[in-house]
DNA sequence: TATAAAACAGACAGGTCTGTATATTTGTCA
DNA sequence: TGACAAATATACAGACCTGTCTGTTTTATA
């Protein structure tokens, strides 16, 4: 049961995302969704709603992505989280989601275009951001890692430095070596901290 | 001896860098250095030129910038380093560039709004990063440490998560975690790879 | 089938954008 | 002082932008 809006909001995530926020005018969003444009306006009060709606979107479509596969890849806590490397890559290769290729991080690409931190735009970036690392710090803790919460930071450093340097060099194998470095903090956090728990 | 092209690239990669491409309009960089207009297009052929020209002087700025507080800080190749960190703490909490405070890295944000990799600002981003990977192998192999080029790569991408993370969630702290992480793949490395050259 | 809500097309207002044209003023150097 | 180059102010063209208005057609529901 697509609604209009839901055709607008896909429409304006792919545009925004690919060509960017100010670069991408409401009248293609329109043209490409086929909407008319009273019915844009019957939705969101302006073209910023749009951008956060788009936003929104991109939040659960990614974390449920990013989720989604790394639960799939075992039950071991700590393997899922250094499966997030290889889902990573696949993303970096334009595969993870039908459409758009690969552009890099909505958010970080937000904050960019965004710079105020107090834009809607950008602080619904860094909650993005915050959830990863509430999930990181779960999965931290199931796989009983001594201080969960800093590894899970250490872990998203690595993600957010993966996905940069994709995107700038287009450097797909960067996930790679975020991945060795993974494992490497994770053991060393394991003779640094007490005994795992089994 | 500064020219008016001097405050024009000036100007425009303060504006560039702090309110992003597409939202800075030529006539607010002719406003705020004070120049005329068909001054702009006697030395440059488009606003792309301009840009372009900003983030040239960016990349020699950041980069001489970065070196000099690494080769402050010590003569020691392996301390050199490990002061990217600091130095990185400084440029996030705005006291790095006078006049403009942190608006993340001008070329992951030039990367995102020029999504595309063909895009010369974008390459031009690409260039700036290899340039500095470029760098930190030199030191790797100066601090005589094993896999000097993978071992640069890492801290680079470490540099990029901490970046990204101190921009997107407002949290300079990052350069201490990326610090930590370094400090424990330096010792990976060391005792992974033969013995340190002393 | 009747009615009401939703989406449609298309014009338009008012602003901003890049880039150009023209004519005047400033600055330099001989 | 005279001549030449550089920079200036100002106006303007043409495109594009967001957002509004009007009136028509489609769609869903009762």
């Amino acid at each position: 049961m697509k609604s209009r809006r839901d055709d607008l909001v896909e429409t304006a995530l792919k545009l925004f995302y690919i060509h960017g926020f100010n670069a991408t005018g409401i009248d293609r969003i329109l043209a490409e969704s086929g909407v008319a444009k009273m019915t844009l306006y019957k939705h969101f009060r302006s073209k910023d709603e749009l951008i956060l709606a788009a936003l929104q979107l991109r939040d659960e479509r990614f974390r449920n992505w990013l989720m989604a596969e790394m639960e799939k890849s075992s039950t071991d806590p700590e393997e899922r989280l250094l499966s997030m490397f290889p889902a990573l890559e696949t993303w970096f290769l334009g595969k993870a989601f039908k459409g758009l290729g690969f552009s890099g991080c909505a958010f970080i690409n937000a904050a960019g275009e965004f710079g105020d931190q107090a834009h809607p735009a950008h602080r619904l970036a860094a909650e993005h951001k915050r959830r990863i690392v509430d999930y990181l710090s779960e999965l931290c803790r199931d796989a009983g890692l001594p201080d969960p919460e800093d590894l899970a930071e250490q872990l998203a450093l690595l993600k957010e430095g993966a996905i940069a340097t994709a995107h700038v060099r287009n450097m797909p194998e960067a996930a790679r070596t975020a991945e060795k470095m993974a494992r490497i903090l994770i053991e060393a956090a394991k003779a640094r901290g007490g005994q795992p728990k089994a």
